[in-house]
DNA sequence: TAATCTTTGTTGCATATGCAACACCCATTT
DNA sequence: AAATGGGTGTTGCATATGCAACAAAGATTA
């Protein structure tokens, strides 16, 4: 996630920008929810500092991590999924804003510059994200668990510009994140070691191809 | 899909904006292929006519349907997936006019007022797909086939508003976006018939719950 | 230091699923 | 009418995967 939802817009402006669309500033503390119902919500968010999670439960308890949010990330009315309950979830200490989604599409009256500025940062931001989803969508229509742990290595690999590769995350998260069972997933990874696909310890992966 | 790229920008704005934009208008026929290598493009297209998807071929031959695009839609620097290739594929006769990313973020001196309009639009269309996207995660993360047909049932039935949903394309189809295999699908269906959940004749699917 | 909790790593078992192969139906073309 | 081709529906088989259960290793807290 390069762009940020405020770049390129200086602190007065962004003062002002937030009187005119009736924002408000919000601390979380770490493991708070910040938002619930968001398939339902009008509301934007904006993460001023610290992390935070789309987060999915499902009726049978288990958890999906829909999206990972840092700062200058937007969530709320534009990430909307119809059917279950998504939850954002503050990670780490954070600060919010919010305000509502209608804000940004319905301009005021003053035609303030910096609203320009905004939208064009706002479109980059969902075309990344749009980007990461399709990559995640490319990992979960794999068939297999080492067809999706490989494309998600690879990745990462391109991403991190390394063969070896350090996992953003937990095995139990990426096991969620990948959608399959943990054990499976560890059992496969001892598997792909075996084959000399890889070498793992932990959250270090370094890749032999 | 309910916005469209050119909503409440009338013809003559249009024209102008589309020289403005040095955009090429471009006829396609059925199957054949609109942009290759879509990851590295920096083209934007618009469907103007007709409809066309998002295609992956993955090595071992099988494919992906990414997404379907009908009329209004946009697609190319957006959907950007970073690891294999994709392609845009015309499914029927189609319209389509291209123009570069760049256009689309950096204002003409102009300032032209259809810009603005555009963006608007571009963002509804995003945030519209982004939606579109979670809930194809949503379905993809479920773990058995059976839920992965619920879930897309589910939400059919949402789109629909009814019990008697009809499925939008082939069954063949829908494997290939629920990423299953065809076969073992039918078998679930088959199953959750006997199991008195759904009735299903073909593309007739009614929900019994 | 001891106690507690989370994460990692492993295994046995039942079964859901991919794969291959084939027949049938239906539409379109010759 | 015959031939072609794509979608639908079914089955046998091998195995990949989910699930449950447990131990060991770290990490955090008292």
């Amino acid at each position: 996630m390069t762009t940020k939802a405020f770049d390129n817009i200086n602190e007065s402006d962004l003062k002002k920008m937030l009187v005119c669309f009736d924002a408000n500033t919000l601390k979380y503390s770490k493991d708070t929810t910040i938002l619930s119902n968001v398939s339902n919500t009008t509301k934007v968010g904006v993460i001023m500092s610290g992390a935070a999670q789309i987060i999915r439960y499902n009726y049978n308890g288990s958890r999906t991590i829909i999206d990972n949010l840092q700062e200058g990330d937007i969530f709320g009315a534009f990430s909307l999924s119809s059917n279950e309950d998504l939850y954002i979830v503050s990670t780490t200490q954070s600060e919010i804003v919010m305000f509502d989604y209608s804000r940004i599409i319905n301009r005021c009256k003053k035609n303030c510059p910096y609203h320009n500025q905004l939208v064009d940062n706002i479109m980059q931001i969902l075309s990344n994200k749009l980007a990461a989803n399709s990559e995640r969508i490319e990992v979960l229509s794999k068939k297999t668990i080492r067809d999706k742990l490989l494309a998600y290595f690879n990745s990462l690999s391109k991403k991190q510009i390394t063969k070896h590769i350090l996992l953003p995350f937990t095995l139990t998260d990426l096991a969620d994140y990948l959608s399959i069972d943990r054990s499976a997933m560890m059992r496969e990874i001892k598997n792909m070691k075996d084959d000399g696909l890889i070498e793992a310890k932990g959250k270090k992966i370094t890749l032999n191809y």
